[in-house]
DNA sequence: GCCAACGTTGGC
DNA sequence: GCCAACGTTGGC
């Protein structure tokens, strides 16, 4: 799951332990959100930093939460189609787990998996939700410490 | 800042 | 339903 951290970081969840994934507006995207399970991990991915890649661990504690940024008028994920009796936007609320000593750069990943491994490899991806296979992720956490 | 790789919009 | 134009993402 990606953020840039000048929106919300991997050091803002710290903080907060637990948030609402708010503001992703891509079908794709909504739709991965949609097969996550209570209980499940996700890797914290830092966009448009420098270098980009994962920083950290969460966990998912709540599934089909209507994401309440789609109804605000003045904010920058409003979505004037939904309606409470309909909306259009489901996410999930994660739980931190832990923050990585070392970020595992975009380039490591790239190192180490092909694009069928790791889709977050596979050049032109802009989905800031992904799922990872779990013999990869057993492979990203291992290399961990 | 550039630009490739998308996704979305809207005219037809 | 097609597709050109446009907007956005995000690595570099």
């Amino acid at each position: 799951m990606k953020s840039e951290p000048d929106v919300y970081g991997i050091t803002d969840l710290e903080r907060d332990r637990v948030t609402i994934w708010d503001g992703v507006r891509n079908y794709q995207a909504r739709n991965f959100l949609k097969s996550m399970q209570v209980g499940d991990l996700a890797f914290f991915y830092h966009s448009n930093t420098h270098p980009p890649g994962i920083v950290g661990l969460m966990q998912i504690v709540q599934v089909q939460v209507i994401d309440p940024s789609q109804f605000d008028p003045n904010g920058e994920y409003y979505d004037p189609k939904s309606t409470s009796t309909a909306p259009r936007w489901h996410t999930v609320k994660v739980e931190f787990v832990r923050t990585f000593s070392d970020l595992i750069s975009l380039a490591t990943l790239r190192d180490r998996f092909t694009p069928e491994q790791l889709l977050v490899v596979k050049q032109g991806n802009r989905l800031s939700v992904m799922p990872i296979l779990d013999l990869v992720a057993a492979q990203i956490l291992q290399s961990i410490n």
